[in-house]
DNA sequence: TTAGGGTGTTGCGTATAATGCAACAATGTT
DNA sequence: AACATTGTTGCATTATACGCAACACCCTAA
């Protein structure tokens, strides 16, 4: 399976294509395996290779001389990510929060037609959504996602809602008219609920984050296996979110 | 001024130099801009700035037309760093000695000849030292590079100790021989002590961790200003570091 | 209003730079 | 030991990215 981009320089794209194969599963990848899966002639993938090795995008082990995503990236991707000044707003209410709820807290900000996790703090608890830094997920069937939806523009919105909604698990609500409704459930309640719509087994909750000019530019989720979040669990989370949320939007200068 | 690194493949080179453009003080920069830093033609940093944005290297904004760096490259980073199972294994810790230190806690692991950051807590005092995700620091004048530099191999810390150490401030060692003296001081308490030997007010402590296999792969400090990080503080702080420096080790199947 | 400096994008012909080949070295495997 | 697989490198070729220049857009100022 080859991915394809089609880019103004061939090289980004295939940059891309190739940074794009390391993944938590296959973290180290020797030449011809991304030869194969980028489509690329094994020489073309090895001096590519070579040259982001030389740039710090990716590493090589010394003893496998397979290769490895590079701590360059990580630098960069500090970049962005203080750019938002979410982690420092965050950091107190997040803790506070993750304290009193012993679950996974996440927050997530909205690309293109996905989210994407830009913080989180696990829960102590075995049994536990971790929900990593970077990780994308989609919109219509997350609780983040949802949150994502309900405060974007309508245009927006309408083009993603009008795309095949797809089935993660049996919950997923795949009817864009059905999915309209709970959206309108979520601007009045304030927080968004996701009730194993994206994985078996795992209940969020999520409020948004507003920025200094009113707009939502992020979601506080509380995620957690179905046994621990039931209802009444729901409901008794559903405020300590939202005040956190407030208070976060309060530190960004958001003034409700 | 210039940027330039050698690379076999032209293009990796001139993409890495563009994304390195970004910096934290300049986060939005336009073609231009980038154009003269790189020395690029202002079409070909167009050009590359348009494909790095269909990649999501780069975002655009909408109202400025300026570039800043993209999600895409969190998304990268978070597998970098899901790598290295710190951050599950330290978090619990990291915690509890912020709690207790009431300072900023950092773990960088070693990159080159130089410290990155790839965890941190940030004092809730409002003067405090913010060591961001991916920043890099050297490693003669911090706590946690003499951490790294105390626990490497002797060709690697003579190869780093050959080279001028830059002074940063009045009380940087840039004396090889008064460092390695300093170093073997570290070994034998299990603790690194920069004293403004970076910046100007700003002390910190730090201690290894170690993996399974028994090898220092990460460093974790204490940063403060030097009127809160006085010398009793800093005996109080040693034990409860070491501490949790061991814990974490443990946590990666370190045994002592 | 027009003129003007600065910026960002795009078509086009050219020349450079990346490519694929193939041979080689370096492994591991039967 | 023979074979299979992988990763690297020299070299000739051509496809690819480049620089130019013209254009389209802001702005601000006169």
């Amino acid at each position: 399976m080859s991915k394809n981009s089609s880019t103004t320089i061939q090289t980004v794209g295939r940059i891309a294509n190739i940074l794009r194969c390391f993944t938590e599963s296959e973290a180290d990848l020797g030449v011809m395996q991304i030869s194969r899966e980028t489509g690329l002639h094994k020489s073309t993938t090895s001096r590519l290779l070579s040259a982001l090795h030389q740039e710090g995008f990716v590493e090589k082990s010394a003893e496998t001389g397979k290769y490895r995503l590079g701590l360059g990236l990580v630098n960069l991707a500090g970049v962005v990510l203080e750019r938002q000044n979410l982690h420092q707003a965050a950091q107190a209410y997040i803790k506070s929060l993750a304290e009193f709820t012993q679950e996974t807290i996440n927050i997530s900000i909205l690309d293109g037609e996905e989210c994407i996790n830009v913080e989180s703090i696990h829960s102590p608890k075995s049994i536990r959504y971790t929900g990593r830094l970077g990780r994308r997920t989609p919109l219509h069937c997350t609780s983040t996602g949802k949150v994502q939806l309900t405060y974007m523009s309508p245009e927006q919105r309408q083009k993603i809602l009008s795309q095949p909604l797809g089935a993660y698990t049996q919950h997923t609500i795949t009817d864009p008219i059905t999915l309209r409704i709970a959206l309108a459930a979520v601007c009045d309640q304030g927080y968004a609920i996701s009730n194993e719509e994206f994985e078996e087994g795992l209940v969020a909750i999520a409020a948004p984050i507003y920025d200094h000019t009113g707009e939502v530019i992020a979601a506080l989720s509380i995620s957690g296996p179905t046994y621990r979040m039931d209802s009444n669990t729901l409901q008794e989370f559903a405020l300590p979110l939202k005040d956190a949320a407030k208070m976060i939007s309060g530190q960004l200068g958001y003034i409700s």
